[in-house]
DNA sequence: ATGGTGGCACCGCCA
């Protein structure tokens, strides 16, 4: 690990240590931040359905919605509360989008490895206008890397390990603690971490989405101002999946699951997210993504700026 | 030790 990468490591494990956690008492003026990889869009619309019906997020964040702009249920979006729709779809694979009841100010996307890949998407939006900056919201999906952990021979881990490279150099939370911008990053990152991101650590050393070079490109990308947030309120040493794969017999029995989806805040953000949730129970539903939502709750307090670390 | 499932496209690709 490098040293802005140990430095990224320790902000998350100080931010533990003020206990900034679930018991904050909600006051109406909370945001909730959704990611989901949902493994095709118009297939799992009505799952899509349920889980705004159950948990009310502000802001959703997709992943492999798997249709092109055009084929994107904007109308029945719509219709489950969210005005605000940006889209950056593509035909059969990947394809990414954000659904808000907030406004977006701005919208875009970048293209990484000089592909037409639909990977990326970021939007702004305001938070109660003069009591929260405005927050950058990045919405990833990063390659899942293929089968062979060699960047040599199996072209799909080098194009994973670029990825992750220009991730590191595009995609900045904050450089300096006190930087004050305001931005998250969330999605499927195909990369569990931690050894207890994954069912065992032995066993998935070797396995694409756990090999040591690429936890160390997604530490360095951390490094660049980024915390963790999921792991600030689930403490490490904590087993913690968001995907389960579909090949098991009983995914649930089994439980050989990775933490592949993740939550980042910039560190001025990464204070006011109360509560971190994981709806495991959605990997149960009928005809399920592989991937469970995760939401990030963002208490919004009333003074101009907030809690700093 | 291997193969197991799923979505979309189009008879294989990607995950």
């Amino acid at each position: 690990m490098t040293e802005s990468a140990m430095k990224a490591w320790h902000r998350t494990c100080a931010m533990q240590k003020e206990e900034v956690g679930p018991a904050e008492k909600k006051d109406g003026k909370d945001i909730k931040i959704a990611t989901w990889n949902i493994n095709s869009i118009r297939k799992r619309l009505a799952l899509v359905n349920r889980f705004v019906r159950e948990e009310t997020p502000d802001v959703l964040c997709l992943q492999e919605i798997k249709c092109e702009n055009k084929e994107f249920p904007e109308e029945a979006l719509r219709r489950m509360g969210y005005p605000y729709i940006a889209v950056n779809g593509q035909k059969g694979y990947h394809g990414v989008a954000i659904v808000s009841r907030l406004p977006f100010t701005q919208i875009g996307s970048q293209r990484f490895c000089n592909k037409d890949d639909a990977r990326h998407l970021q939007v702004v939006f305001g938070c109660e206008a003069g009591k929260l900056s405005d927050i950058t919201l990045h919405n990833v999906y990063v390659p899942a890397g293929g089968d062979d952990p060699d960047p040599v021979s199996n072209p799909k881990f080098a194009h994973k390990l670029a990825f992750l490279k220009e991730m590191q150099e595009r995609i900045k939370g904050a450089t300096i603690l006190e930087d004050k911008t305001l931005s998250l990053l969330m999605g499927d990152l195909n990369v569990a971490p931690l050894e207890t991101d994954v069912w065992s650590h032995r066993q998935l050393i070797n396995v694409v989405s756990h090999t040591p070079i690429e936890c160390a490109y997604l530490n360095n990308i951390m490094a660049e101002g980024w915390v963790d947030v999921a792991r600030v309120h689930i403490p490490p040493k904590q087993k913690l999946y968001t995907w389960w794969s579909y090949r098991a017999k009983n995914w649930e029995l089994s439980d050989r699951g990775r933490r592949l989806d993740h939550i980042w805040a910039s560190p001025h953000l990464a204070g006011s997210i109360s509560a971190i949730k994981l709806i495991k129970h959605a990997r149960g539903w009928e005809s399920p993504s592989d991937h469970i939502p995760l939401i990030a709750t963002l208490t919004r307090g009333d003074r101009q700026t907030p809690r700093s670390l």
